[in-house]
DNA sequence: AATGAATGAGAATTCATTCAT
DNA sequence: TATGAATGAATTCTCATTCAT
């Protein structure tokens, strides 16, 4: 019983937590109310407040959630050595494109809303966002001193260049610049890796 | 002197723009009042909507101007049949990061305030923010049909991966996540360019 | 058992009635949430509204409690016909300022939160207030009848003043602007006493 | 033509003023919305807020404002050496209780919603009170030290005892108990002066 | 008796935009 | 052109009260 009305509890909590995300990807987080929320979830508008404390800590939680999982993946990545660097950096691009693949309100939320807004929201984040650049540049980094990858280019950048590839992805499907079947997500990801290693140029 | 007045019109107008361009950097669109706009260019409250249609309008007018610029550098830089692929591609890179480097309030804005929050702002600009896209898809379209540069790799993708990165550059530097010194930037273009087109992998 | 268990139950009610106070005196009436009040007793929020019916019934039922016993103290003074009047006037004083002296709080309640906004609390208690005012006139009308007090001056007013002149030494207390220790206390209360039955004028 | 649109706008900010005095008086501070005061003086929700930074804000004006009146006319009786004690308090007395006359609704509203409830608000005021009481201690005390009050009262307590007797007085007038037309006012006036200085004790 | 989730009416404040001068 | 007073819709957050368990 008492274990039934906690997890209906936690459903309402669930509940109003998607609902604010399929808001905030409808309209954006600027353009949305807490009412929009309260009415997507279908909850009295004030037990919005008995949850969260305030609309900002729901997109928070929505960012922490999600980009925790993604750091854990990256790490992952990086632990496990029996993966070549390709298929490392292949983890952590198909993990985040079916991430949108399968969530992509989510995905719009934590990218659009918040990474990319993450000035104006006081640099709340910043730890977080930083946190993945750097893991993808360790990837990178250990790769070069194991002599798997070219030693002459500054891992940070191109950690950067690699996610920021994967985030420009994600804001063309989310735009709806680019088809984004589940094929369509599979060959992205396959471009995206061959031209990071591989290189655009002419391959001898 | 009604030439003067004019151009005195003209420079009450351009200090309402360029400090417009600050506010706007510094406290996010969103999170600034028009009266902060006045203030910072030292006009009252009244004149800013006697030059402008609105607040929307004066951020519309900070990318649009820009906007344009770079899409000019990346058409001259296609038209221009003397470059090879990577020189074109460096041009573009060049531009946009030096951009940055003499007035990063004006590529903050323009990046963090409209290219990334181009839903929320009703699709205002998608056209544009899509031609830039294009544009460098262009590029890397001709290349391949003139054989310099691989084929197998969607022109579509490779586009949007190479400003992916150009922008999570600047991003990283807006948010200070690294140095941004103007031996940085010509480093980091550089390692962008070669990552893009020589790859990551081990060369041979 | 029944009444074990009534009395545990009164037990939670008084716990309930003295956290009130002690919310109340700290933060304010207005200041102040009923779950405040919940914590403080450290009961269940809801239980609070099993015991009251109201957050302005609990301030009622504080008020009403202590002013009471305040309007009787008066009314035994007025009819203990062995007292002269500077005796009564002394054991109203004497009742309501030791009143303060064993529970500041609750005074303080009774005086700043409900005699001194009961025009805010749509006059609720105007006529219990008034009966005190009341009570103290009459013991000067009938002193004065009975020729122990002049004639000449208002028994109205003269209650006024004197019960005024109480509060305002509460008030004082209640926000430090005096010493407020055992001894203080009685200092003050001889001073009311013999300002007001003696005067300030130079004595004969 | 400057002068002109000056004092308009100094007229709607006192038009302001004078609405919320009103509507202060009337509702109570804390029952009573913006959007009254608005409305009660005529002009727009957000007016308000351009001539005051908040609700507290005006409270504070309203009170600072009187309270500096009656804090100066304390100062000049008690320099004014032609002045008996007598006649001193008399002035200050005959000042509130004047005030009072004139604008009923401005003293109901500094002594009913600041100095009587002065904790609750973040004891903001509790300075300026207290500069009151201390005002009418020092009358007291130099009389004492002139010999012409007796000397073995405490000037405190006689000053909060009498400033008491003042704000009672005018408390039971807000509150309708007492009668209080000009001449209900001077004689009570009178009443006061008397208590305090002659004593209510059979005179000699 | 006891719990705390759920409700929803309020109310303060903000701020883009308009307008009279 | 220039000013800044005036407008009022919009929106977040609060919190007393109710209710299901």
């Amino acid at each position: 019983m008492a274990a039934r009305s906690s997890s209906a509890s936690a459903e309402k909590r669930r509940a109003i937590l998607d609902a604010a995300v399929r808001v905030f990807a409808e309209r954006g987080f600027n353009h949305c109310r807490v009412s929009d929320i309260a009415d997507e979830a279908g909850v009295a508008y004030g037990l919005v407040y008995h949850y969260f404390k305030s609309k900002d800590g729901i997109l928070d939680e929505v960012f922490l959630e999600r980009w925790g999982l993604m750091l854990e993946v990256i790490q992952n990545a990086h632990d496990d050595a029996s993966l070549s660097p390709r298929e490392k950096l292949t983890k952590v691009a198909t993990f985040i494109v079916e991430s949108y693949g399968r969530q992509p309100e989510v995905m719009q939320v934590v990218i659009v809303e918040v990474t990319r807004q993450a000035n104006t929201f006081g640099r709340r984040h910043w730890a977080k966002i930083q946190e993945g650049h750097a893991g993808i540049a360790r990837i990178v980094a250990s790769a070069q001193a194991r002599g798997e990858l070219r030693p002459d280019i500054s891992p940070h950048v191109a950690g950067i260049v690699f996610y920021g590839g994967i985030e420009q992805l994600l804001t063309a499907w989310i735009f709806d610049l680019m088809p984004s079947e589940p094929q369509d997500r599979r060959d992205a990801v396959e471009a995206l890796i061959e031209t990071i290693i591989g290189g655009l140029g002419p391959q001898s």
